[in-house]
DNA sequence: CTAGGGTTAG
């Protein structure tokens, strides 16, 4: 014991009693790269370099990217005699450092010189795996491939080890059969494999989020690690299944998860989702795992991101400053994270300071910034900031607006009722609008109850995507809006042919841990007939507060159920959760509604003169962005 | 002594 501590000690030294040539390897497996090419370069002559440290030299020439330096040792092995295949060590670790350092002629020269009949088909299969490898690293998908398919014709056996290289650089149709393959020789279960298979296929949307969960539940229960776990998870959060990561999240907590610990990964995916979905107790729930069982999390990046955008997006926006000025390092995500949470509460200065604060830190903007920032200035109608940026976009930031950008200044343009000016940037427009672009000025038009602009959008948009029925109902809600009441019908009765049904509306309070969800006329909940009693209170005294334009609104109403058969107002969901908030809460609390669609005009009012007289503020985040509901007056001041 | 798996913002 006491001889193994000391060599462990001098290893390396120049006073070792190793021979040299051990110690250029043991040097190298310290990370000492460059002594180790030292004293292979003026080491004893005699006895010459073994073949021990030939190996170690390329790995440390690859380490230290000098791809001259393995062509040298590649040279002095042939000389010796070591190559093609005498010494499968040397010869796999000048393939792998090749392949890394984007060498790859030389490697599939290499590859090619190798005799197939006499070479041990492991070595074979190593040499194939490293350059196949490397063709994925240096995006050649095409070279990979086809040296899979050299592989399998020369009869040498693939591996998961070539599986994991060659399937991420698959073209997504083709992964099925290459799955298919693996499935075959039983290497489709191995966990890496699968590891690899499921974040692959989490590429494909939510149709390959599918796919990521069969091959996670046809895992072994005993092979699935804390990987397998955080792979399906971050498939179904990627793709905008925030439901279902969530309730693999808490499969992943009881006792199928077998002790499995969630890590940083794991945290920014479930965080990700609770996000998105405004599952506000999930998050606050991670945050405190977070804070007790990840230490140093400050300097994770990724995880204080997802941090930020969680609290920013669920309505804690101080919370998320916080946490981004307690960031020993940001990233662009941060600022924008931060900028977008601005935007959502209309705060356009603070997010447009934001982002020429982040400029003048010597942060490129990139184009999801400048989502962000449009976004931010169109809630808060920043109409001047907002065009301005969007010519910087190309002049001094060097972005190409994409149709999300276009999509924004649509929406910008067109809240702030330049909705001809709106048309015009579509007419420039260098590629053809999509359906969010003519969705967004359709936005507009029902905003600012313009129907010639609005059924030329109408009649684009449906088009492109005849089947998103949000479309349908901002249509017939402007001409219900203006009063037309035949056309209401028939924009209905396009809905019918086609077999579309209005999206429901949905909101939903927490309260002491525990989630309450509202759908619009829905009498489940075991308080209801207190909730409606309430609104129904409320409601009376709302109308009698603001007189006679609710009267109108009432009639309009009246006018319209009469022409059609269904009401489409009828107590809409935020409502009740309101109520509930009410018959729940102290005076002076604030109570944060998650709503699904975007808040009407009548709840709006509505919450707006119950929070003047119940002392409650209401924060509402609906479809696009935070309301908050105070003292009677509403934070997007009217504009939304 | 060689090849290798998961992550964020709109």
């Amino acid at each position: 014991m006491a001889t193994e501590s000391s060599t462990v000690a001098v290893a390396g030294d120049a006073n070792s009693t190793e021979p040299w040539s051990a110690r250029v390897r043991t040097l190298t497996r310290l990370g000492r790269h460059r002594e180790s090419l030292a004293l292979l370069r003026h080491g004893d002559p005699s006895p010459p370099p073994h073949a021990l440290a030939l190996p170690a030299s390329v790995i440390s020439c690859a380490a230290l990217s000098l791809p001259s330096g393995v062509a040298q040792i590649h040279a002095l092995a042939a000389k010796r005699g070591l190559l093609p295949a005498a010494d499968a060590y040397l010869l796999s670790a000048l393939l792998t450092s090749y392949s890394r350092l984007g060498c790859l002629p030389l490697a599939h020269q290499l590859l090619d010189e190798m005799p197939l009949e006499s070479t041990p088909h492991t070595t074979l299969r190593t040499a194939f795996n490293s350059v196949i490898s490397g063709c994925a690293l240096h995006a050649l998908p095409v070279a990979s491939f086809a040296l899979f398919r050299r592989m399998r014709a020369a009869a040498v056996g693939f591996d998961a080890v070539t599986l994991l290289a060659l399937v991420p650089a698959t073209p997504l149709s083709v992964v099925p059969q290459v799955h298919a393959l693996a499935a075959r020789v039983g290497l489709a279960t191995e966990t890496s494999v699968a590891n690899c298979l499921m974040s692959t296929y989490a590429r494909g949307g939510a149709f390959g989020a599918a796919l990521a969960r069969r091959v996670f539940d046809e895992m072994p229960l005993a092979s699935r690690d804390l990987v397998s776990w955080n792979a399906v998870l971050s498939a179904h959060a990627q793709n905008g299944l925030a439901v279902d990561a969530l309730e693999l999240y808490r499969r992943m907590r009881s006792p199928e998860g077998s002790g499995v610990e969630p890590d940083a990964v794991t945290i920014v995916g479930v965080l990700s989702s609770a996000a998105h979905l405004g599952a506000r107790g999930v998050g606050f729930d991670v945050e405190h795992y977070v804070r007790q069982r990840i230490p140093g999390f400050h300097t994770n990046v990724q995880l204080c991101n997802a941090l930020i955008n969680f609290h920013a997006r669920c309505g804690s926006l101080p919370r998320a400053q916080q946490l981004f000025d307690e960031m020993p390092r940001k990233s662009i995500v941060s600022w924008t994270a931060l900028i977008t949470g601005h935007g959502m509460h209309g705060n356009g200065d603070v997010a447009v300071s934001l982002f020429e604060r982040m400029v003048s830190e010597g942060i490129r903007p990139d184009n999801v910034a400048m989502v962000a920032l449009f976004s931010a200035c169109s809630h808060a109608g920043l109409y001047d900031e907002g065009r301005r940026y969007f010519s910087a976009m190309e002049s001094v930031y060097k972005l190409r607006p994409t149709l999300e950008h276009y999509t924004c200044m649509v929406d910008l343009l067109g809240r702030a009722g330049r909705l001809e000016e709106a048309r015009e940037l579509i007419s420039s427009m260098p590629m053809p609008a999509d359906g969010a672009v003519w969705g967004a000025l359709l936005g507009a038009c029902k905003i600012h109850k313009n129907v010639d602009v609005g059924e030329e959008a109408f009649t684009r948009v449906i088009e492109l995507e005849p089947k998103n029925v949000g479309y349908y109902v901002l249509m017939s809600n402007i001409y219900t809006d203006t009063g037309q009441l035949d056309c209401v019908a028939r924009v209905r009765a396009m809905m019918r042919e086609r077999g579309l049904k209005k999206e429901p509306g949905c909101s939903y309070v927490e309260h002491k841990g525990r989630v309450h969800l509202f759908m619009a006329d829905d009498h489940s909940h075991p308080q209801a007939r207190r909730i409606y009693e309430l609104v129904i209170r409320l409601e009376l005294m709302v109308k009698e507060k603001s007189g006679m334009r609710e009267s109108e609104v009432a009639a309009a109403k009246g006018r319209m159920e009469k022409a059609a058969a269904q009401p489409l107002v009828g107590i809409h969901s935020e409502k009740l959760a309101v109520a509930f908030g009410l018959l729940n809460t102290e005076a002076g609390s604030e109570i944060v509604v998650i709503k699904n669609l975007r808040v009407c005009g009548d709840c709006h009012s509505f919450l707006k003169v119950v929070s003047a007289t119940t002392n409650r503020a209401f924060l509402v985040r609906d479809a696009s962005r935070f309301h908050r509901f105070d003292g009677g007056v509403c934070s997007c001041k009217d504009y939304w």
